[in-house]
DNA sequence: CTAGGGTTAG
């Protein structure tokens, strides 16, 4: 029996190449291979130490072969690693080019980067092709999802084997397109593990897990890969139970099973069963530890994330990004940047995550810090500065992240896109907005979802409820969020029977309505005064689609009655306290008490906001208004005096607006203003303008030229 | 040259 143990001498790579040398010279060339062939971890080294070995005992043809071996070797190591540029210069140095193992590394090579010219211009040179180099060719396509360029290559090819069929099936999996998908896999002539796999994993990654368990079951040979693959479907599905039958029934588990079984529970929040398994697992690996510190850092359990993080004896780069995600998502962002300057490694992602933590805390500053330091920028650490700038409230530095990006020569992605679009929504900026839409139709993003459904809301609103429509209608499988961006999109330009019609259509489709479609129908109704029919579809909502109101919807049941003057019925719904007493519901409340000129409704309503939102200026400016109007001055400077004394500072404020190429930005009451009585008196006009129906957001600005 | 697990953006 060969001993394995790891301290003993003689043993390592270094003495073994050396003994082979040595081995080699004193013409004892069989122990020589004897060693060799024993060595379970080589380096070049040590072939090249065989092949002087060979060399030196007349044997040129074991020499020579061995030799062109650790070539091979070193140039599938640089593709494999990316390293295009070294494997290049080695290829270039090789003694030998009929063999075409060689070639066909370096075609995958270019071919995986996207670099397709590099790649076919070996493909033509190449002295012997094979079939494996037309499928390193068709793997470049299809892993890039350029499948119309690929599906054309696979026309093209005289032979096509197993791997060119899953390569295809692959592809059309990877961009989504399951039919396409499933029409070749069909049409397999022998389909193989592989094939099956990918099929199925195909199913479960786009929620079809019905399909994804019959394929399963049909399946003519089934491996670990397979069954784990089931596991992950059940898991992707949530359906815990069936996955946990599953994993008891499986003839064979490796570490993957194993892992994807914890991370299953992790999904489910059944943190105790996940712990439970990890303890059982027989040989622990980081995946499985990390995917259990995961489920402690999104139950922002700290501490036991920390203690697994702490049992593991070497970590790797995920495992240390996934604490730093936990700290950053906890808020803890000192602890964070602790964990992330202790990093010797750190890659783009812990870097990105920096960037989210910082801007999930509010801290733009310091997520801008981090991006200016970082070496390599991904098209990830761009997204999050713009998503970043987004979710505070930036969104004129969002659009200009935006053009930086383009500037650098980046080109956006889907999520780029979506935020640009919500930024533009956020401010109705219908040009920019624009803008992106072609730019969007010029990168082939339209088919994605998120991107139609964030063109949706754009145009919305920006005023452009038609414009909204055209690209609902256009869209081939519109998910609940573009059904509920579209009724809002009617409810917020007052379109209110538009916005029912939408809600009926949608319920012929067979799509079940939640909680946000109700949101955006119901105000719909108050804003357009269907009083009846918005009393009618709430008592649906939670009568027929077993929907729990939410506060919102009571804000909008509250503001229905309101505006048609039903202010008892309305200050009966409040009263009643169905739901949590929000800042939206006493907000309606004032609105209609301040339509039907109801003082003491619109007193009481006021003071219920400020118990809410003590920190709120605009509460007490409110409350002092309405004192004001009732000539109760006594009222009106104890509300004064309140204030000062709860909020330090009234936030002033803030607007701006581009004129030529300049930004133009001023405060409410800005005496700093060079022409702050004519900026004053502008409200005045777009209020007149507003009543032709003009759009506000026609802003000419900078974006455009730029865009 | 093809399939499965743990981390970042929407």
């Amino acid at each position: 029996m060969r001993l394995r143990s790891f301290g003993e001498m003689g043993t390592n790579v270094f003495n073994q190449n050396l003994k082979i040398t040595q081995l080699g010279k004193s013409g004892r060339i069989e122990e020589a291979i004897k060693i060799f062939s024993q060595m379970t971890k080589k380096n070049t080294v040590t072939y090249n130490s065989m092949v002087s070995a060979y060399a030196k005992n007349g044997r040129i043809r074991d020499a020579r072969h061995l030799d062109l071996f650790s070539w091979t070797l070193m140039i599938t190591c640089y593709t494999r690693n990316g390293e295009l540029q070294k494997a290049r210069e080695l290829f270039n140095l090789l003694p030998d080019k009929q063999d075409s193992v060689c070639w066909n590394a370096m075609i995958a090579g270019y071919a995986k980067k996207g670099l397709y010219e590099e790649a076919k211009k070996l493909f033509y040179e190449m002295p012997v092709k094979n079939l494996v180099s037309w499928n390193s060719m068709l793997a470049g396509y299809t892993k890039n999802g350029e499948m119309h360029i690929g599906l054309q290559f696979f026309e093209e090819m005289a032979e096509r084997d197993v791997v060119s069929w899953n390569l295809i099936v692959d592809g059309f999996v990877e961009v989504g397109d399951l039919d396409s998908a499933w029409k070749f896999f069909k049409k397999i002539p022998e389909p193989n593990v592989v094939s099956w796999v990918t099929m199925l994993c195909g199913f479960a990654r786009n929620g079809r897990i019905v399909e994804a368990q019959d394929l399963f079951e049909q399946m003519p040979i089934r491996n670990v890969v397979s069954w784990n693959a089931m596991l992950a479907a059940y898991v992707q599905d949530s359906q815990i139970d069936r996955a946990v039958r599953l994993f008891s029934e499986m003839p064979e588990r490796d570490a993957v099973s194993w892992t994807t079984m914890i991370n299953g529970y992790v999904c489910v929040g059944k943190l105790d069963e996940a712990r439970q398994l990890l303890h059982r697992m027989p040989y622990k690996n980081i995946a499985a530890q990390t995917a259990m510190i995961s489920g402690y850092v999104q139950s922002k359990r700290m501490d036991e994330a920390s203690q697994i993080f702490n049992q593991i004896g070497t970590r790797d780069v995920v495992c240390w990004n996934t604490m730093i995600a936990g700290y950053a998502q906890c808020g803890r962002m000192a602890e964070a940047q602790f964990l992330f300057n202790l990093m010797t490694n750190k890659d783009l992602v812990s870097w990105n995550t920096m960037i989210t933590g910082y801007a999930q805390a509010g801290q733009m500053d310091k997520a801008l810090e981090i991006f200016d330091v970082m070496g390599k920028r991904n098209i990830v650490s761009w997204n999050s500065m713009i998503a970043g700038f987004l979710q505070n409230g930036l969104y004129l530095d969002a659009l200009k992240m935006f053009l930086m990006m383009r500037k650098e020569g980046r080109r956006p992605d889907q999520s780029t896109f979506s935020c640009g679009l919500s930024a533009c929504a956020n401010l109705a900026a219908l040009q920019v907005g624009e803008q992106l839409h072609h730019l969007i139709l010029k990168s082939g993003y339209v088919n994605d979802l998120f991107v139609s459904n964030a063109l949706i809301t754009m145009y919305a609103k920006s005023g452009r409820v038609f414009n909204a429509e055209l690209v609902f209608r256009d869209i081939g499988n519109v998910d609940i969020v573009s059904w509920n961006s579209l009724i809002a999109g009617y409810a917020l330009n007052g379109y209110g029977k538009e916005a029912v019609e939408l809600l009926e259509e949608m319920l012929i489709e067979g799509v079940a309505p939640d909680q946000v479609t109700f949101v955006g129908v119901l105000s719909a109704c108050s804003h357009t005064g269907l009083v009846a029919q918005g009393l009618k579809l709430f008592k649906n909502m939670t009568q027929i689609h077993k929907i729990e109101p939410l506060p919102e919807h009571y804000a909008c049941l509250v503001d229905l009655l309101g505006r048609a003057g039903r202010l008892e019925e309305a200050l009966k719904l409040v009263l009643e306290k169905k739901v949590k007493a929000t800042a939206g519901l006493y907000g309606a409340l004032l609105g209609a008490s301040r339509i039907h000129r109801n003082l003491e409704l619109g007193k009481y309503a006021t003071e219920k906001l400020l118990e809410l939102e003590p920190h709120k200026a605009s509460n007490y400016v409110l409350l002092s208004n309405i004192h004001a109007e009732a000539g109760r001055w006594s009222e009106v400077e104890r509300i004064r005096v309140l204030m000062s004394e709860r909020i330090a500072a009234k936030q002033p404020g803030c607007s701006w607006i581009e004129l030529g190429n300049q930004v133009h930005s001023f405060l409410s009451d800005d005496a700093a203003q060079p022409r702050i009585a004519e900026v004053c008196s502008i409200p005045k006009t777009l209020t007149a303008e507003l009543n032709c129906r003009t759009c506000v957001s026609d802003m000419k600005s900078s974006l455009l030229d730029i865009l």
